[in-house]
DNA sequence: TATTACTGTCACGGTTTGATTACAATAGTT
DNA sequence: AACTATTGTAATCAAACCGTGACAGTAATA
């Protein structure tokens, strides 16, 4: 479960350099000298962290960003550019970049700013410490901790208080928690979840005076 | 329920022009100019954002947001100095920064910043939220603000009111109003809206000085 | 102003929804 | 295999929600 960066930089050394010096700190890369593939690529292979030089012969780099951005790919994105004016960066951000990196730049802030942005975008999956007032889930060792002492919570009931913290100020209804969190294609009724949400809110607030899992009639429940 | 950013700058008068123009974009800002009282504030108000200086007289910034990240607070962190070497912009990365800005930097890409690592960490409260005059509908949370405070709508009554801002201007017949809100195949009577929307204007202006809701004689009703 | 049609308001009661408890079935452990 | 923990389902109860009908209020029209 490596992390894969794909590359776009028309000037083939800079890409070579980019590629080895990602290469040495364990990423895998993918380098492209144009957009011509990448689309299929995206739709294949789980990308996580995109480098796109702006100023690619022909398209626009985050002219092609933005139409990723429309089809619902949601990838993060780092441009790079020999532009430094204020307007292009602007312009790179405004149709969802993540960074912005000017030529010439070091190898160095490269390798930080991209753990940066995937320390941001996969935290919960590699951290896993996930925290909701004063609750906090480590998901490596599926602990509890709240108020400072630790709780025990079954599979079930430490996979539907995560999916809740993941969710925070969602309203999240029966159907997509039976969907997530019991998952399988088994059939469940609605009021399992009731049910199950009763015995988690029993176990993470014995006396009822905290109210971290709010149920919103009609729709489902919340953590707000 | 904006956006709340908090701030950590020594030097007064920068700290006051990054208040003016975070300001000036729609968000709070709370500004120190020592790290003194910061704890007491993250643990007591929902901060979404931090700017730290690293560049403070006594702690060091950075070692500050290592100590934050230790006992578990994961609020975003970008580090702001006036030192741009490598070394000391790693330091602030390895210790939990999500990204650097060195002075002199303008206000503009400050403004950017903050926005991409907003986009990131907040996506589900930023997307999905429909306005009208002062209010405010939080599809996710299904919650409502009017004038800045929290209104508590049924999911009939959030439902309907989504409607009527969905369609702004428009006058929405009653039969339109039971097909898209009351759903179903059921058959209600035209009175039955005539109630909900009663109900409904009740909550969101019960002193009945703001008018939200135009009655069309002989038509529906309409937001306009 | 008088008439009429439409809308607002209120109270009532049925229906829906969720909390809670108990019990049975299943899986995991010793 | 016996025991225990876990979890789905059924049953019961309470409360919120909302559809309906009756009537008062209001706007439109002549």
């Amino acid at each position: 479960m490596s992390t894969l960066i794909l590359i776009v930089e028309d000037e083939e050394d800079i890409l070579e350099l980019m590629e080895f010096n990602l290469g040495r700190e364990g990423f895998e890369t993918m380098g492209f000298l144009n957009t011509k593939r990448v689309i299929e690529v995206l739709e294949e292979e789980k990308v996580d962290l995109i480098l796109m030089d702006r100023n690619l012969p022909g398209t626009e780099g985050s002219e092609f960003v933005a139409s990723l951005r429309r089809s619902g790919i949601n990838t993060p994105v780092i441009f790079i550019s020999a532009k430094d004016k204020d307007e292009h960066i602007e312009e790179g951000f405004e149709r969802g970049g993540d960074d912005y990196l000017t030529k010439p730049f070091s190898m160095k802030e490269l390798v930080l700013r991209v753990k940066a942005i995937l320390r941001r975008t996969q935290k919960t999956s590699v951290e896993g410490n996930v925290t909701y007032r004063d609750i906090t889930l480590n998901l490596a060792s599926r602990t509890v901790i709240i108020e400072n002492s630790p709780v025990e919570l079954t599979k079930l009931e430490f996979d539907l208080l995560y999916a809740l913290m993941g969710n925070q100020n969602v309203v999240l209804d029966r159907e997509y928690l039976l969907e997530h969190v019991w998952g399988g294609d088994e059939m469940y009724q609605d009021r399992t979840v009731n049910v199950a949400i009763n015995r988690l809110k029993e176990k993470i607030d014995p006396d009822k005076s905290k109210e971290y899992i709010k149920t919103v009639r009609g729709v489902g429940y919340t953590l707000c």
